[in-house]
DNA sequence: TCGACTCATCCATATCTATCGATGGATGGG
DNA sequence: CCCATCCATCGATAGATATGGATGAGTCGA
């Protein structure tokens, strides 16, 4: 119980830009990007010129359709990505500005620029 | 085993831009990101002007100082933080370009671009 | 209507992760 | 030299995550 901040050891340490909630958000993005099939899937439709099957999918990354479909779904949960149903197919693409959300980390918030196709 | 690529549900699918080795890559440092302390740790450390010690950090975090220490320790493996020990103490800062390894990611590698403070 | 097909969901399992009490190395003060 | 302090590591445990077989809903062609 004696490791408190009364010590001066270092500065005072400011108090955080970010809200526990944005934090919290912040972790729920970086979640979604941290498995190397999502980073491919990602990296697979950016490079993609239309909207991308499941079935195309499986034999890229080597994996099982339901596990596809369970990467896809936490990307289109973090709002990383797209779905679009076209009769028995869904078909998926980035979302509008899920490269920004990106650059808002490193950037900041609220500073509009242009990413590099 | 009829799910291939074999019907045109969609276009081909261009080849990947990235290897198997940096989506593995890209995985670990979103997995060190992928974390509501980790994110916090690194916001305290980007807005402080000087190098800080574990002990200013678990009041911060509420976090027990074996838990802080583990955190730090994937932050330091990841490449984003850098440690300092002076005496007893050990003091943790940004790594030089942790920021701009995160901007890589948006932009494509080999951009040099200056991030806003 | 029937069968084949695409895909989401359910379920079980194996692995990974976060957390903190306990311990020990290292350092410095007295 | 002895003790207090800071912190990294170990060990145990609870919870989260990835994976794929089985299943079912929705769709299309014949």
């Amino acid at each position: 119980m004696s490791q408190d901040s009364l010590i001066d050891c270092c500065s005072p340490l400011v108090r955080p830009t970010l809200t526990q909630a944005q934090a919290v958000e912040l972790e729920q993005l970086f979640k979604a990007l941290a498995d190397r099939h999502r980073v491919q899937i990602l990296n697979l439709l950016a490079g993609a010129d239309d909207a991308v099957c499941v079935c195309k999918l499986m034999p890229a990354l080597g994996l099982a359709q339901p596990t596809v479909s369970y990467h896809l779904k936490l990307l289109v949960d973090a709002g990383l990505l797209e779905r679009e149903r076209r009769g028995r197919f869904s078909y998926y693409r980035l979302a509008a500005g899920s490269l920004d959300r990106l650059g808002e980390v490193v950037r900041g918030p609220a500073v509009a620029t242009e990413h590099a196709a």
